[in-house]
DNA sequence: GTCTATAATTCGATAGAC
DNA sequence: GTCTATCGAATTATAGAC
């Protein structure tokens, strides 16, 4: 049984358009490149992709599902939330390195909150939920105790810290992204110590302010209205 | 004395583009139209602009001096540096609500440094000093105390401050943008709290730790390696 | 109906004449 | 300084092949 020839053609395209991404960059690979190379016509692309950036954008969700295999092993062995979370992130970054130029047109796409590409609009829904759905497990599987208050909140903010720790690496000219992983080391630490603070008696004079702020930005993982 | 023709061209090509940026937004506001409705041709804006992009920037350079001008009394009369704080950024929104749509490409721009247009690029390091400077104003004439460790670094973060107010702006789809100026009063209130609760015996555990956090994301202010 | 190719359109930007 | 004429790119329209 041979897979049906509309989806090698549509995995043809991907292929030479990851390929020349990965070469020359997200502007030198122009749409007749991509269909030259996958030997089809220009405005075929078109058949299969709603737009250039809707080929980048399914570039992307490959990516995540390889992020979550990387991950399975890490996550199975490793109990504190620290390390998970240390762990996530920093495979996250160390699987995108190939990929900067093409992370800066996601995230310049990911600021307008309009565009459905972003991954903070209505139509993303489902990738988003399924990237917090990993945060989910990954705060899950640990053995570190949560104040309840967070326990909904905080796998939408650790997606977001991702979100932060990548705008961070896209902005990064040092060799091999050091000063992200350096970041990463140091902010995974201070997030689970502030996770941690959150339950502590020191911070019940603000916990209710804090926690109605938390709130109110939640928005930026829900976005459904129109 | 009449103003120079090429600086009232100059003009009269801005204020059409504002126009048509303001009424349709960025991607209907086309060059051609633009051109038109200055009265010139579309090839003749390439001679006062260097890029579409340009214009933009060159509409947003002009907004911040509105912006400070609209705080100077706020700042004369007020001392308090949570209300000084607090209504400097109300300002910073209320003035550019009718500009949304632009605002949007400035932070889609923003989001590559490699363009010479983003904030954190080093050809805008003369707008964004100025910008860090006001903050630098707005603080010094508060009559808060501040621990020494942050009199330097506060106004870079006081700036991204205002820039996470903006991107929360932008994704905002409520009525007149209330979310964002509850936002502004909580956080504005929390950012202040926070300042103080620096300097508390309380954080001295971890004050090393902390400062040594902020001084390593003060790189996103700073950015001028190549 | 599913897919593909070709041609036309749109728009930002540039070259070169005046 | 300004215009006209074009370029190169994404995208769209459309006609037709399987």
């Amino acid at each position: 049984m041979e897979a049906k020839k509309a989806i090698q053609t549509r995995n043809r395209i991907l292929k030479s358009a990851i390929g020349l991404f990965l070469t020359g960059g997200y502007e030198k690979a122009t749409m007749r490149e991509i269909a030259k190379k996958a030997e089809i016509s220009p405005g075929a692309i078109y058949y299969y992709f709603e737009s250039k950036e809707h080929v980048v954008q399914a570039f992307y969700d490959s990516t995540q599902k390889e992020h979550y295999k990387a991950c399975k092993e890490i996550l199975a062995k490793e109990r504190s939330l620290k390390l998970r979370l240390k762990g996530v992130i920093r495979k996250k970054i160390e699987l995108a390195q190939p990929a900067r130029d093409i992370s800066k047109v996601l995230f310049r796409v990911a600021s307008d909150p309009a565009n459905p590409l972003s991954p903070f609009s209505p139509q993303s829904k489902p990738v988003r939920d399924e990237a917090i759905a990993f945060f989910r497990e990954t705060i899950a599987g640990s053995d570190d105790k949560i104040h309840p208050d967070l326990l909904d909140l905080l796998p939408e903010y650790l997606w977001l810290y991702q979100m932060g720790i990548i705008l961070y690496w896209i902005h990064d000219r040092s060799e091999n992204a050091e000063k992200t992983f350096a970041l990463i080391h140091r902010t995974s630490d201070l997030i689970v110590r502030l996770i941690k603070l959150y339950g502590s008696p020191f911070i019940a004079p603000v916990r209710r302010k804090l926690l109605s702020i938390l709130q109110e930005c939640r928005q930026f993982g829900v976005q459904e209205n129109g």
